[in-house]
DNA sequence: AAGACTGTCAACCGCGCGACA
DNA sequence: GTGTCGCGCGGTTGACAGTCT
């Protein structure tokens, strides 16, 4: 279809890699590993631009790839973190060893966003498309602004995430050439472990949901700073990260003060039952106007306030517990990940009841509530997902 | 059996960003 | 401060295989 060229260069190659020009590739990077790209091709004999070759190695050759077809954990992932951070694979893929972006990305463009269409979810709000009218009526634009204000600063979190499992990925490539040499006929035995930043990084989120928690933002300095990206967090077990340069890209509107509330100072996930009498947390943001916008879940149900930043209180200690029940997120799940036909067989009412049945029952009593019962679910679920570190995940 | 249609996925392209001179 | 270079990301394309008519 008439491309122009992607290398200025004439007579470089174009389209399928042969296994010939595979072999040259990854001979060259198991014994030199691949330095500059760009002048690479020369080096291993390549009559290919480097961006292809690096295309070709990171999408295909690299040794760390899981091929074949995504699991339904590996689908919920995605879909939990394509809502929380849209189109950003890259980021994404962090959170998924084994699978790139690119091959994220083709997943959910071939399988994801049409089932969750089928479904009548939106796959860019991953709302129900019907409610995207109704989110703008009353109070609950409100909440969706709020609940924009979480997306937001997670994304951003997730975004230093996944620059320091890339900048250790490049710390512990040379040890990855190492480890394919030696260890090249024991196939998928020798996988690369997960790279320590990763566990470090999700460290720091635990301090969501560790016990003890989110101090108190004035009393224990909880310091967010942007877009230095210096995070300090001082409690007992003092955790002080310094994600320097660039790492957190927090949105310039927003400059987050996170301040949790939380009642428990437990980490485990409460039994199903407990945390709507006993836990309740709330996310507290500061916008650059010095709004203060609260959050709170409380008894199970999302609330959203706005104060006058500079007359809070300092708040209580404790941790946050952003446990979920787990009964609200298989209702999610199955929503999206089983059977859709019978799930669009379903009317919109009915789908909301379905996925809420195990949340009181008769909570969906107008659509208002529905609303704010199906935010809630989404989130928990969300958070949930974040919450609990790779490590913890049976897919890590 | 053959052509049309659809789904899948590897690969390409353009753009933006950071590093460096 | 500015220009250049290299890299990575996200969007898009096109070849191919499978399915339908």
């Amino acid at each position: 279809m008439g491309r122009s060229p992607c290398c200025d260069k004439v007579g470089l190659k174009k389209g399928p890699w042969t296994p010939e020009e595979d072999q040259k590739l990854l001979a060259y990077i198991e014994e030199h590993g691949h330095g500059s790209w760009r002048a690479l091709p020369t080096k291993a004999g390549l009559q290919r631009c480097g961006k292809s070759c690096r295309l070709r190695w990171t999408n295909y050759l690299r040794p760390d790839i899981k091929r074949g077809k995504f699991s339904l954990q590996e689908e919920q992932t995605i879909i939990q973190l394509h809502a929380l951070l849209g189109n950003r694979w890259s980021a994404i893929a962090t959170h998924l060893p084994k699978r790139t972006d690119n091959e994220i990305k083709n997943y959910w463009n071939t399988h994801l966003k049409k089932r969750l269409a089928k479904m009548g979810i939106d796959p860019v709000t991953h709302k129900p498309k019907n409610d995207a009218l109704l989110s703008t009526v009353d109070g609950q634009s409100k909440n969706a602004s709020n609940l924009s204000h979480m997306a937001q600063w997670e994304s951003a979190r997730l975004e230093a995430e996944a620059r320091l499992v890339r900048e250790s990925k490049l710390r512990s490539h040379s040890s990855l050439i190492h480890q394919l040499t030696s260890n090249k006929m024991e196939s998928s035995s020798s996988m690369v472990p997960m790279p320590c930043a990763a566990a470090r990084s999700l460290d720091v989120f635990k301090g969501w949901n560790v016990g003890g928690g989110w101090p108190a933002s004035k009393s224990s300095n909880v310091d967010l700073e942007s877009p230095t990206s210096t995070l300090t967090y001082n409690s007992s077990e003092h955790i002080n990260v310094n994600a320097s340069a660039s790492a957190v890209v927090v949105p310039p509107i927003m400059q987050p003060m996170i301040e949790f509330v939380g009642s428990s100072g437990s980490s485990e996930t409460k039994e199903e039952g407990d945390h709507d009498q006993d836990w309740k947390s709330h996310l507290s943001f500061t916008s650059g106007l010095h709004d203060h916008i609260t959050m709170s879940l409380e008894a199970g149900a999302w609330t959203g306030e706005v104060h006058d930043h500079h007359q809070e209180g300092g708040g209580g200690g404790g941790g946050v517990s952003s446990n979920v029940d787990m009964a609200d997120q298989e209702g999610f799940t199955d929503l999206l990940l089983n059977n859709s036909d019978e799930v669009q067989s379903l009317s919109d009412g009915e789908r909301r009841s379905r996925g809420d049945s195990d949340n009181g029952g008769g909570s969906g009593s107008g659509s208002g509530s529905d609303y704010y019962e199906d935010n809630k679910n989404y989130w928990n679920s969300i958070l949930n997902l974040v919450n609990s570190s790779p490590s913890d995940s049976p897919m890590f």
